[in-house]
DNA sequence: TTTTGTAATGTTATAATATAACAATTGAAG
DNA sequence: CTTCAATTGTTATATTATAACATTACAAAA
C-alpha cells in the first residue's frame, strides 16, 4: 500500500509543491509542454484531496478569466495521458496521481462521507485481477477499481 | 469464476428466458412488481450480451410506442436496486446480472474489440480488496471493478 | 530573424447522459 | 366501490463531454 488517508498534520501546500515538481519532471522527460493552463488545472485538481468534477475545475478557472469546457477537458486529457491525474469513472471526477513516475492504473478508496480518497497501488488486487482474467483466458489492458465506503476518520466520527 | 465468455453454441433465447424467470422470482420474493415496462427494459438489456446505454434502450423502447428518458432511467434504477442489472460506470452502460439471487457487486471483464462482457464473482478479487482496504482501516461498502482488454476469441482473431 | 509548421488554445455550437417536478393513471387492499 | 400508494407520462432542464473550425504561440529550420 502506498498512500494512507491524510491526517490532520498533512502539509498540503508542500504536497502540492511536490506534485508540481513531479509533473514538471514527467513532462520534461516525455518532451511535452507543461503550459500555464495545464499547470493551473493540475493545481486545481490537487487543491483538494478529493475528486473534483470537470465543471468544478472550469468554475475555478473562470475566476482567472474566461474559459470554456474544451479548455478544461483538453488539459485533463493531457494530464490523464501522462498519468498525472486519474479519472474516477463512478464519480465523473478527477484526482491527482500520487506517484506519476510511470503511467499506471490505480485503485481508489473513496469515503462516502467526507469524499476524501486514497490511491492504492496494491499488487494483491492487481494480481487477483490478473489471475481471474487469465482463468477466463482474457488479456487485461486496463482496470478500474473504485472502492466506496468510510475512511478511518469518518468511521470513528459516525460510530 | 462464474461465467465464461459465451461461445458460438450459446442459445441466447434460452439464456434470456432463464433470466426472465429469475427476475420474476426475485421480484415476487421482494414483493415488487415486474411491470410491462420493467420487463421490456430488462429484455432489451439482455438482448445483447454487451453493455447497452440508456439512450440505446430508449430508442428500442420507442419502436413500441412513445417513451421518454425518465421511463428508461426509472426502469433501470428499479432493476439496479433489485440487482437484476449492473451499471458499468466506465461505459455509462448497463448489463444483465447473471446471478441475481442476492444483490452484490460484480467484477466485469469487457472486450474492447467486440464489447462482449463476462461477469465474475471472484472471491480472490473481493478478498484482495477487503485486505487492502482493511490495511488502510477503510470500511468497504461497495466496489466497482471493470477490467478492459481482449476476450479469448478476439485475442485469437487479432493475433 | 524571419519563416514555417506543429502544437496549443479560443470560441461556438451541440451531443450524450441523467434528473427534477408535477400531472395522470393504475392496481391492490380495505 | 373507494382510497392510497406506486407507477408511468410529460415537459423541461441539469450535467458531462465533444465536434468543428478559427486563432495564437512556440520552437526549429532556413
Amino acid at each position: 500500500m502506498n498512500l494512507q488517508f491524510i491526517g490532520e498534520d498533512h502539509d498540503h501546500l508542500r504536497c502540492i509543491a511536490r506534485a508540481l515538481v513531479n509533473a514538471e519532471r514527467v513532462c520534461q522527460q516525455r518532451g511535452r509542454r507543461f503550459t500555464a493552463i495545464r499547470r493551473r488545472v493540475f493545481e486545481l485538481v490537487w487543491q483538494q484531496h478529493k475528486p473534483i468534477g470537470a465543471y468544478e475545475v472550469l468554475e475555478k478557472l473562470q475566476q482567472d478569466g474566461r474559459a470554456a469546457p474544451p479548455t478544461v477537458y483538453r488539459a485533463l486529457d493531457f494530464l490523464l495521458e501522462l498519468g498525472l491525474v486519474h479519472r474516477i469513472a463512478s464519480l465523473n471526477a478527477y484526482v491527482g496521481c500520487v506517484h506519476p513516475e510511470y503511467p499506471h492504473d490505480g485503485q481508489f478508496l473513496i469515503c462516502k462521507s467526507c469524499k476524501a480518497f486514497a490511491e492504492l497501488d496494491a499488487p494483491l488486487i492487481a494480481a487477483a485481477i490478473e489471475q481471474s482474467a487469465s482463468d477466463a483466458d482474457f488479456e487485461v489492458h486496463q482496470h478500474t477499481v473504485e472502492i466506496m465506503g468510510l475512511c478511518p476518520r469518518c468511521r470513528i466520527k459516525l460510530a
